[in-house]
DNA sequence: AAATAAGTCAACCGCAATCGG
DNA sequence: CCCGATTGCGGTTGACTTATT
């Protein structure tokens, strides 16, 4: 026997909200509050929707001073530069964009910077698309947006009740605001770790290097492999977006020490090494078959590498797309030593990359 | 003009965490 | 401490719009 469902889901209403409905629950919630309670407050107001669905309304579309919109290049840096620290971690990210819901980032990010921050490029047909589009559902937006807040807004509500007191992350006397988030995985898991599963301590530095790049992220040690990201500033002139710039391994579970030190020396990008990696591996569709999460960065650089036998290339990234985002100075150093660290220690590599049926 | 492809995003779903009796 | 109820989160879906063929 399953578990009982939140509502009666027959006799429930789904699909998108009519005006009367976003009144109603809007005028009850700025009347009342929420009471506490989503499950009880649609059979209030009289809504034949699930309380999830009410509370997914009011948070993502309803509540005050919301921001809709194209998001501004300063939104799109933070947005970046949290994803590659910390991933998924939508409601976080969040937490640094006032008036941007989670679920707005997280669409933002898998239909365009995604894109953007691993070149891959629009088709032609469709950047006319996107650029009409995000115009016209700015101007929608702010004309919603405008009337929310001048119209029934009325100036009585202090909108700020709705939204959660931010933790400022940037700030290290705040650093114990951070949730706790758990350890995903077993840090052999490379994929898992590259896909952004951090730990807490390492949350925890990556924030308080946030808005101060100079001082590099604490690597701890761990028993297995372990890949642990810095970030810094691009010195690259690729603009403002800061990126995975360096990665360090602790390669103690590896036999070869002459890849550890080859690879180490050399490699010290984690760009390059992510495309090493990648290449390697590439031709794998288990691992591709196994990135179904938030792993855009293997993505990208499977993408990359499967793409010299695609036969549809436009769906994956290039070497060309990839090596654009890295120092040329670094790419070439790589270039360099990469036939001497793929003949040394693909195997332990591919190992731990491959996660299909065994 | 119709069919198809591609992009966007609101909304849903399932699961884990948290709450409270 | 236990257990059911509720909330919060992230992944996914599908309706809709627009561009292209």
């Amino acid at each position: 026997m399953g578990r009982a469902p939140c509502c009666d889901k027959a006799n429930v209403k789904k699909g998108p909200w009519s005006p009367e409905e976003d009144a109603r629950l809007k005028a009850y919630i700025e009347q009342h509050g929420t009471g506490g309670n989503w499950i009880a407050l649609p059979q209030k107001i009289g809504l034949k929707r699930c309380g999830k669905s009410c509370r997914l309304r009011w948070l993502n579309y309803l509540r005050p001073n919301l921001k809709h919109g194209a998001f501004s290049e300063e939104e799109e840096n933070i947005i970046c530069s949290l994803y590659i620290a910390i991933g998924s971690r939508w409601s976080i990210i969040a937490a640094q964009l006032p008036g941007r819901t989670d679920n707005d980032i997280k669409n933002y990010w898998n239909t365009r910077l995604k894109k953007k921050l691993f070149g891959r490029q629009p088709k032609e047909r469709s950047t006319g698309r996107i650029t009409n589009g995000l115009k016209e559902e700015a101007t929608k937006r702010d004309h919603k947006e405008s009337s929310m807040v001048n119209g029934a807004g009325n100036g009585t509500v202090n909108f700020n009740q709705y939204w959660p007191q931010l933790p400022d992350f940037a700030t290290p006397s705040a650093l114990h605001e951070i949730p706790n988030i758990p350890q995903h995985g077993s840090q052999s898991d490379l994929l898992t770790c590259v896909g952004a599963r951090f730990s807490e301590d390492h949350l925890r530095s990556v924030f308080s290097t946030l808005g101060n790049f100079q001082n590099p992220i604490h690597i701890p040690p761990s028993p297995s492999l372990k890949f642990d990201m810095l970030t810094e500033p691009l010195s690259n002139g690729l603009g403002s977006f800061q990126s995975v710039n360096s990665m360090c391994c602790d390669t103690s579970q590896l036999s070869n020490p002459h890849f550890i030190s080859t690879t180490q020396e050399a490699v010290p990008s984690a760009w390059n090494e992510l495309q090493y990696f990648a290449n390697d591996v590439g031709e794998d569709e288990a691992v591709y078959s196994n990135q179904q999460s938030s792993d855009v960065l293997l993505e990208a650089f499977c993408g990359n590498c499967s793409s010299q036998a695609s036969s549809t290339p436009e769906s994956s990234y290039s070497w060309n797309d990839m090596s654009s985002l890295v120092d040329p100075s670094t790419v070439s150093k790589y270039e360099a030593c990469r036939p001497e660290i793929q003949q040394d220690c693909s195997e332990p590599f591919r190992e731990l990359m491959y996660f299909g049926p065994q």
